[in-house]
DNA sequence: TCAATAGTGTCTCTTAGACAATATTGA
DNA sequence: TCAATATTGTCTAAGAGACACTATTGA
């Protein structure tokens, strides 16, 4: 029924979906059901429907749609994968995407029964992911850590509010390294994308903490 | 002939071929013969073929084969463009590359009967681009672009052997800025992409200027 | 009071930009 | 000698890392 890939290839989106869990970055594994590289897990992904998704971001968005109950807040793409060799079936394309999910909805991944999902360390996945998905893997990585190296803030992993030290936890995560508290401050009271929410602090055993908020306009 | 881009979407691979003349980058333009868009200027592309190319740089390269007389040292993906408007056959790809040519090859251009290529300004090329190669090209420049300013040196525009200030020139002539003399060559004084040529210089009615080259190994 | 975390201040070192000074050639 | 370009030096200001200090709460 289908077409051979040696004719035409095989044209896939495939997303590295990251998430916050107790201060580790993590990453969005599927475990695939059918061959080729069968019970190994893999990212998600989607086969371009040309008839069903206007670009590529909307081949994303339908691959995570029965993975995530949410709409993803941040898509970006990392670059593309193309090549006779990385699928057992012959020519194969993948473009490959990172987008960012919430921590404070990491919740409303889906718990198919179909098929096997779970978040996973991004940096150290466990065994090997299925084709070229490592180097996939490693790649959006990349991409995500060179701009939040550059100071970009990933916002777009935290609540809608949060405190400073949460932020500061958040980047930390994303670099795998400890950032200093002073340093960090002293360029968030710069920028140009946070703002205070008036009156609004967490209060708890200690000194209250501000809360912030991404200002209005704010881009990743 | 052609299967329908509504079932399967066209595939091409498009390149920025960058080279510096006259202290200015240019890019490499080739007038479309054929319709759609035909007798507007395109960058080149050619369309994949799963039997020929083993992979996309494969595609590239192929592209450039048949416009450029030498073989391209350094080629660089930039990201891929699909969906279903940027093409009114249908939904169509194109991943583009960036590609550096030795500013002493540049008459390395074939300038062929069926063909019209010619270079451009980088950062205006003139008339509106075919299809989205504007953004297309405007893209390239800024990953170029971006590099640059992270210190990389873009040897790849040089002839083998080169002195600082034409190095300084060819830095310019990328980032369109000038470069302050004395802070350039300080970091490249700790830089590990170059090494003297011992004796070698460039003589004329002024200081003798030292010859240097990439080191062994050297990656934009 | 103390523990715990929020938030600030200060020092030093590095680096980049601006710009001046010196060096070396051919004519 | 001079014009022209190569090469180096110096000053200053901004920014980052290290680290210590102060602030404010609940228990």
């Amino acid at each position: 029924m289908s077409t051979s890939p040696t004719l035409f290839p095989l044209i896939s989106a495939d997303v590295a979906l990251f998430s916050v869990e107790q201060d580790s970055l993590q990453v969005l594994l599927v475990r695939r059901a059918q061959e080729p590289e069968a019970q190994r897990w893999a990212l998600p992904g989607a086969v371009l429907k040309p008839d069903r998704d206007t670009d590529l971001e909307a081949t994303v968005r339908r691959a995570l749609r029965d993975k995530v109950s949410v709409e993803i807040p941040h898509l970006e793409q990392v670059r593309t994968y193309g090549g006779q060799d990385r699928d057992p079936r012959g020519w194969s394309i993948a473009v490959l995407f990172y987008a960012l999910l919430p921590r404070d909805q990491v919740q409303a991944v889906v718990r198919s029964k179909v098929e096997a999902v779970k978040w996973a360390d991004a940096s150290k996945p466990g065994a090997r992911l299925a084709f070229d998905h490592g180097v996939q893997l490693a790649d959006a990585l990349g991409v995500l850590q060179a701009k939040v190296e550059r100071y970009a803030l990933p916002l777009h992993l935290l609540p809608e509010r949060f405190t400073l030290t949460e932020l500061q936890r958040t980047c930390e995560a994303v670099l795998g390294r400890p950032l200093d508290k002073s340093a960090f401050r002293r360029r968030l009271k710069v920028s140009e994308d946070l703002e205070v929410i008036p009156d609004e602090f967490v209060v708890g055993p200690q000194r209250p903490a501000q809360l912030y908020r991404a200002r209005v306009g704010f881009q990743f």
